[in-house]
DNA sequence: TCGAAGTTTCAAAACGTTTTGAAGCAGACT
DNA sequence: AGTCTGCTTCAAAACGTTTTGAAACTTCGA
């Protein structure tokens, strides 16, 4: 394994030039950098990362804690984030380290794998109001990057979509086609997205001046039997008038509302228009449901790539408040959504 | 963060004394090395990592290269072995850098991750025969273990379940209660695993005298809707009398197997006796199928200690050849399997 | 021809550890 | 007193890079 000073040696040259030619400092004579880019090539030279970082301090990894469920089963997403995570990341010659955190305390992980000082910064998934995760990360000084919006101004790079909006844009589409009772299958509002998402969908509803229920909202953690059970509830009209539009906090969810619609023989989008936040997982592909789903679509994959350069940047110094995006989700038509029917009001109402 | 040197001038003693004391040599004095452990404790000193594999030439973590697959599901059981690996490698003090492999090239993903030189060794997962990746990491020289056997006499540690022996016993079992007309569905060939429960396959049902029909064995990658498949084809009697029994290489086939004979009216077991492998994965549960299933046990998880040891002896200098492992799976009995019906053979034949 | 300014290269320090070879210091034996 | 042990400690080298501050070499104008 070639070394800087082979090269020097092969070429007469201190290893300070060489360094400096390698890296493309300015101040090397073009005519040196060319022959030692080819004595490099040559030699098959290959820097000594672990070098590069004792005297930088930087690892050139980064590292990812996920949340051991409580019943155990594999976040959906989470495969499917990895892959996007190291592949960006392998762009920039950074590695993933992994853990699984079982404990209770939610940084002891973190700390441990600080401990051990070999990660320059964290990604952070799923983060919740006020996120000890965040504070304790910004006590020690540690860069990080938030998967998913917490709060509107934060001083630490996120990416996220606006769940306010994802909810607003469901609910003006849904009147704007007549519907007023209009429910929520949320996901569980201990995770920030599905609080904005509640919030998004209790401000557009009351500036469409449609009341809401509180039959008409409820929240778990997403999965296609609570959609089959919270929306049987409320489809089943026993608890008073069922609602005419639905809107579900996954994909996963809104096949369990489906479902129950179809055993309540109830037709959609006929008698019931359902709108669903579509991630984009390719084993839940929205189109594919029968009706094609209309929904609030962000593909999760599209995370990862601005995911892995804002926090690469922000380790490398760059300041916070130019790494947080925001992006709106694309609100798609297709066959599950239709002007509410029998009412006698308008589909398009002046608003 | 302190440092060596911090503590050597803390307490008027070289770096050097230091260092031998907190590795633990010998010749440092006893008084001595409680009075570094106490200020190597009281400045929070961690040692650096990056210094340590520097002049070690070892970091203190393994990789671990999992392969996309082709339709981008995760593999059922990625994120609980990832799960128990973490735990146990972070009981060692060892992290672990994951990549998702893209690439055709089997090995590139591991070159890539050796290039920045920041591993010790990999875990491998789901071998194949003639494993590509076997052969670049021997020749290379970079320790891994190997999860899942792949073949008897090989010199490098590896643990898993004896594959030969899962079917050979429920083979044994299932003749033993007077079956001759056994079926088998199982994995993907390819996979190491699936081509030694082949072999133990037909080896068990050579020994007991039982011809196997080509239409009794199906190979392909587990998923319920494959086993109803292949079941509800073996089980409709059109290419000819159906098995009285049935091998099925996962809880997941065998929940399609079930629905297939559920949907033709055959009673388990009283038409049907259906034996499944079980990884012991938290989503499917054999105990909680209806009848619960006999199987074949054998917990994923138990295999991810003795792996992270195993790969980290390894790395130390151990010797492969006390390093592997060959566990044989437990079978146990529910009921889901019976005597063989209508045949005027008795349950317990002379062997 | 001289000096100044600019360009290019260099030697050495630094990063934090492990390891080598040597030395200091007891006590024990001549 | 001298030397030989065994125990304990030390200074320095090494790992391969980046970076600093200075030196060497050009070029230019006077």
């Amino acid at each position: 394994m070639a070394t800087l000073k082979d090269i020097s040696a092969e070429l007469g040259l201190s290893v300070a030039t060489v360094s400096r030619a390698l890296n493309g400092f300015p101040e090397v004579n073009a005519r040196t950098r060319d022959r030692v880019t080819d004595a490099a090539k040559r030699l098959g030279y290959r820097p000594n990362r672990v070098a590069q970082r004792l005297v930088t301090g930087r690892s050139g990894m980064v590292g990812m804690i996920v949340k051991l469920k409580a019943d155990m089963t594999a976040d959906q997403t989470f495969f499917d984030v990895i892959t996007g995570l190291t592949a960006a990341l392998a762009a920039r010659d950074v590695d993933l380290v992994l853990a699984v955190d079982q404990h209770a305390d939610p940084t002891a992980a973190y700390d441990r794998m600080l401990e051990r000082n070999v990660v320059d910064g964290f990604i952070l998934n799923a983060p919740v109001q006020d996120d000890a995760r965040v504070a304790f990360l910004q006590d020690r000084g540690i860069p990080f990057v938030v998967h998913g919006q917490t709060a509107a101004e934060v001083d630490y790079p996120f990416y996220g979509i606006d769940n306010w909006a994802v909810n607003a844009d469901a609910v003006a589409f849904l009147t704007a086609l007549g519907h007023r009772r209009i429910a929520l299958l949320n996901g569980d509002v201990r995770w920030s997205y599905a609080a904005d998402r509640l919030t998004g969908f209790r401000d557009a509803m009351a500036e469409a001046g449609c009341p809401v229920p509180e039959a008409f909202i409820s929240t778990e953690r997403p999965s296609e039997s609570y959609g089959y059970t919270a929306a049987l509830a409320m489809l089943s009209g026993r608890a008073g008038p069922r609602p005419t539009a639905m809107i579900c906090g996954s994909t996963l969810i809104a096949a369990g509302a489906l479902q129950a619609a179809r055993d309540l023989s109830l037709g959609v989008p006929v008698d019931l228009s359902v709108v669903a936040h579509d991630d984009a997982l390719p084993q839940l592909r929205a189109i594919a449901f029968d009706p094609a789903l209309t929904v609030t679509r962000s593909p999760l994959r599209d995370a990862c790539k601005p995911l892995a350069d804002a926090l690469i940047d922000h380790i490398g110094g760059a300041p916070a408040k130019g790494l947080q995006t925001l992006v709106r989700a694309e609100l798609i038509v297709r066959n599950s959504t239709a002007p509410v029917p029998d009412t006698g009001v308008s589909p398009w109402p002046s608003t």
